[in-house]
DNA sequence: GTCTATAGGGAGATAGAC
DNA sequence: GTCTATCTCCCTATAGAC
């Protein structure tokens, strides 16, 4: 990218984010320096520091983002009348959203361990918010004798753990559609509570 | 540790190597410094060259060991007669094996990306090994007309991710026991394979 | 808002004494 | 086999000119 120089307020913040994105998804957060985030948008490394605090708050506000994100798109979803209806809009909800942002959702959980405690306590709370989100689904439908579960809050772990898998081994183009892979998961998953 | 001088050949390199599993573990392979593994194993800096060729290497190293103890492990395991008495051993294994070296399964899995290209391609094969022999089980119970399976390759990376997330949340001592959580997995294994 | 320059520190790895 | 010392390089973050 061409190196400009003046005022560009509107283009370089997004742009820095969504090359330390990239960057920090390709080759981890501790391994990208601020001058390769720099070089990528085009500017020196100086001028990040317009847009952000630290190179911590970067990361925490990456992480936030995705997750506010996350949570609201789910808010915004139908979820059809019953928890089987609702466990398969969450399964193909879920596979969809994690397959259109990879590099967000492979910072979301690898980069953790990096965030100060302050910001780790947040980012955490929101993760735990969409979890709920997937328990209470699996609890209304055990009472209502839909799903056969020994133990609701494994059986959401394990759940959450098989479909964000698909990030691991998913590549646009390959064998599979993505929505042929979401019909796949959620006949293992509607199987695997005993729907 | 109290620094002593002399020779320790016998003690340092396993030392070293233990230090290195935990602090790349609980911090990331790029944000340890080797003056932090020397510290922690006791000597100074220089001295680690004594025992690996590079930080990379010591990387390979703690990966390559993992999984080839995990591969051996494996070929020992008593598999029963039959498709499922198969897949409830890897279920069971898998589980038992991974909650004992948690940091050497979270290195195994989150420091892919800072392996050079030839380390990788290595480490990568002794990983595909190992999920040869679950989608193996899987096919062959297929075929027998025991499993329910409309796609083999899928199942065996949905059963993989989700046998292997109880990493992520399982802590020794907690609500579930180890043998708890694996006879849960086992049934949920069971019925998302339409066994 | 971006630049150049730099403060202040830490990185991986090696050399040679003991 | 470990030490001290050091090479060479890179890091995050800031200061002040434009």
């Amino acid at each position: 990218m061409a190196r400009t120089s003046g005022s560009h307020s509107q283009i370089t913040g997004p742009r820095l984010r969504a090359a330390a994105l990239r960057l920090f998804a390709r080759h981890g957060y501790a391994a990208v320096s601020m001058r390769q985030i720099a070089a990528e948008v085009g500017v020196q490394a100086g001028a990040l520091y317009n847009y952000i605090p630290d190179k911590q708050g970067l990361l925490a506000d990456l992480m936030r983002s995705h997750l506010e994100e996350l949570l609201a798109a789910w808010d915004l979803e139908p979820k059809g009348t019953g928890p089987l209806d609702a466990l398969e809009a969450f399964t193909r909800f879920h596979i969809r959203f994690h397959l259109e942002r990879p590099d967000a959702v492979f910072i979301a959980y690898m980069e953790l361990r990096n965030l100060d405690p302050r910001n780790f306590a947040e980012i955490e709370a929101l993760r735990k918010r969409y979890e709920t989100g997937l328990e209470d689904i699996l609890r209304a439908g055990r009472a209502a004798g839909v799903f056969d579960l020994p133990d609701t809050k494994l059986a959401t772990l394990a759940v959450i753990a098989m479909l964000t898998g698909v990030t691991t081994w998913y590549r646009p183009g390959g064998r599979l559609s993505a929505e042929r892979v979401a019909a796949l998961y959620w006949e293992m998953v509607r199987k695997a509570v005993g729907a």
